[in-house]
DNA sequence: GTTAGGG
DNA sequence: CCCTAAC
């Protein structure tokens, strides 16, 4: 054949048209075997990715510390709050009546980005099914034309699912975002990863006894509020952020057990590489498709072995391996996926259980327990009353850590939600759905992912002086509790970085400048700093006056006893209007350039005249000689390659057996689709008599 | 780089 | 149109 091919050529490209040549048919079909393998090389090689630049991250950041001085150290900006650490630990009744709400303490973007995610997840697969089934057979074949405008409108679909998603996301998180957190905490002891609970008993356990953990984590309304936050990730993917917040943000000294467990417990022998991944995914990511595929293949080894470690790590790991197109349709069929989805389902379920929102605290089972009672403790002033902002207050916290505490002018808070930076994502429409994913989930921890603080608002207005009593701001028992909401925002202290613009090149220009198409301006610049990484933003967070404004609020409802449940402290990301405008803003990879999604061509659907062309070339040529074709017909066409040919006989053939009214786009004479019917049997008869 | 097919 | 496998 080859020969022939040549001589072919040599005679001016035309060649005896009768000649038919073996179908390569003969291979059969291969893709259904090997794709499940190459799929989960695929996700083990994103997952990797991942989980490796997660682990660097973590590991490049301060390495825990041994003891509560290191959270400190983390929380940093509050040094009051610092204190009242180390007395907790030090005293074991000592400085209970104290606001200890250690921000460090507080780091929800587990929960948040997770929650997300899997939100995300959940309704990205919808919309692949619904494009997936073509109503009938032959509309199926038809999709060159058809298909792309119903992918493109599919993907629009998918867009608004997901913006659907997002803001059911963020409902939930209204209503009980808590509850995740809680639902989490039930799949881990499910999943029997205990090894987690025993970290968490043993910080506990450090602070002092476990009375004294608990009372550390009943007064310190954060903490409480955390809890459900560190545990909320799924039993899977969960640990590594567990630990990864932990260690980052409280640098508890059992940080480091549990990291260690979290690795061990899929694979302990694979923790080497994993620093390598986040480098070549970036890298990867940019690449041109060969290279990426190539790219892939290459790291597939290395990465793979690193995977199963870091998988964990990556509460992201879906997203990402979502984001390839190349998955599209195909998904990761490995166990792990399998359990995080059984997680989030049991998730959901708890969603509606405010109650247990505050179970599954860092300490774990016993912790769980008080959890509904303990609520939000807030020092009314210098006498040291605690507020036992439970609706209906605790009898635990009442009983237990209120001894110290006068009962009298306690205010009463329930914080169904937490405002949240508002979240903007810019993205181009040809990003995928894993890289609008992993956006939206960076975004989240970028703002979220420090050490984020908990910013007071009154009425409207941000209570910045944290030495002034709750008295003295104007949180006073049974008054004003209604304007008084809570905000969720990166710690200043610990990003440094330029308040966030439109401009700033870190994240506007880098996360979308392989992307050619248009942006959507970013709707509110303040979100850009949503965009940097966690701890950057911080700054700019702060200093924005529209953060408070425009984060979501969380009224605090004056909590009546039988409330209580339902006001459930929340922690809300509330996209500020329509998911996708909300979504509209994130770069793709603030840090690296991530949005590779290669842009797609552009449509450009046959004319009558290319399609006349085809045929008569086809007629000549035969199917199966796609290059030949394009020589002979499509010479200058550059942008029709033989593969579009083949396409476009393949979709012709069928087209040409439908029924005119399925038929979509610019119509096609009957007269060449029975050209090609004619042409397609012609050919397909002399490739059998060769076979034969 | 081509061809054949599935998505 | 995209992506791959098999050539």
């Amino acid at each position: 054949m080859v020969l022939q091919k040549r001589l072919d050529y040599a005679c001016g490209g035309y060649r005896a048209p009768a000649m038919p040549h073996l179908p390569r048919s003969a291979r059969g079909k291969r893709s259904a075997r090997k794709k499940v393998e190459d799929n989960q090389t695929y996700a083990f090689d994103l997952l990797a990715t991942i989980a490796g630049k997660l682990l660097s991250e973590i590991k490049s950041s301060p390495s825990p510390c041994t003891s509560t001085g290191t959270s400190n150290a983390a929380a940093g900006r509050d040094t009051a709050k610092q204190e009242q650490i180390d007395e907790e630990k030090s005293s074991k009744c000592e400085g209970f009546d104290r606001l200890s709400c250690n921000e460090a303490v507080f780091s929800p973007e587990n929960a948040l980005e997770k929650h997300i995610t899997s939100k995300l997840k959940e309704t990205s697969n919808v919309p692949k099914d619904t494009s997936s089934g073509p109503a009938s057979p032959f509309i199926k074949s038809d999709l060159s034309d058809e298909d792309t405008i119903g992918g493109e409108s599919n993907f629009g679909r998918d867009g608004s699912r997901i913006g659907h998603a997002v803001g059911a996301a963020a409902e939930k998180y209204i209503k009980g975002n808590l509850s995740s957190g809680s639902a989490e905490s039930y799949d881990r002891k499910e999943d029997g990863s205990k090894k987690l609970s025993v970290a968490e008993q043993q910080v506990a356990g450090n602070l002092m006894d476990k009375n004294a953990a608990y009372k550390y984590s009943l007064d310190d309304p954060m903490v409480m509020d955390v809890k459900p936050t560190l545990v909320s990730s799924d039993s899977s993917v969960e640990a590594p952020l567990y630990r990864n917040n932990i260690s980052r943000n409280y640098s508890f000294p059992k940080q480091e057990d549990g990291l260690d467990l979290a690795a061990d417990k899929d694979d302990d022998e694979n923790s080497s590489g994993c620093t390598h991944p986040a480098p070549v995914a970036n890298q990867t990511s940019r690449m041109p498709r060969i290279g990426d595929r190539r790219m892939r293949k290459l790291m597939s080894s290395k990465l793979r072995k690193v995977a199963p470690t870091v998988l964990r790590d990556a509460g992201t790991s879906n997203y990402d391996v979502e984001q390839k197109p190349a998955l599209r349709g195909k998904r990761m069929c490995y166990t792990r996926q399998r359990t995080q989805r059984s997680s989030f389902k049991r998730r959901k379920l708890f969603d509606h259980c405010p109650l247990t929102a505050y179970d599954g605290g860092i300490y774990g089972e016993g912790l769980s327990k008080m959890s509904e009672n303990s609520r939000i403790k807030l020092e009314t002033d210098d006498s040291h009353a605690t507020l036992c902002g439970a609706n209906g207050a605790s009898s635990f916290t009442t009983g237990q850590n209120c001894c110290y505490e006068s009962p009298d002018y306690h205010v009463k808070l329930s914080i169904k939600s937490f405002k949240v930076p508002e979240l903007v994502i810019e993205i181009p429409e040809t990003a995928t759905v894993g890289s609008l994913k992993r956006t939206v989930l960076e975004a989240v921890t970028a703002i979220l992912g420090g050490r984020p603080r908990v910013g007071v608002l009154l009425q409207g207005k941000k209570v910045r002086d944290d030495k002034k009593t709750l008295r003295q701001a104007g949180i006073t028992y049974g008054d004003k509790l209604d304007n008084l909401s809570f905000t969720m925002e990166p710690n200043p202290e610990e990003a440094l970085v330029p308040p966030p613009s439109s401009e700033d090149a870190n994240f506007l220009g880098l996360a979308c400048a392989p992307e050619p198409l248009a942006r959507i301006p970013p709707i509110a610049p303040a979100a850009a700093a949503l965009d940097r990484g966690g701890p950057e933003s911080t700054e700019s967070v702060q200093t924005c006056p529209e953060m408070d404004r425009d984060a979501f609020h969380s009224p605090i409802h004056p909590s009546s006893p039988e409330k209580t449940t339902a006001n459930a402290l929340a922690l809300v990301a509330v996209p500020p209007t329509d998911v996708e405008e909300a979504l509209a803003m994130v770069p793709l990879g603030s840090k690296a350039k991530r949005s590779e999604t290669p842009q797609r061509r552009v449509r450009r659907p046959f004319s009558v005249a290319e399609v006349e062309a085809l045929v008569l070339a086809v007629e000549k040529l035969g199917t199966g000689r796609w290059r030949d074709v394009k020589i002979r017909a499509f010479e200058n066409a550059e942008h029709r390659t033989y593969v579009d040919l083949k396409d476009k006989w393949k979709t012709l053939v069928h087209t040409a057996r439908i029924s005119p009214q399925q038929r979509r786009g610019e119509p096609v004479p009957q007269e060449l689709l029975d050209r090609v019917l004619s042409a397609h049997a012609s050919w397909s008869q002399k490739e059998a008599k060769l076979l034969r």
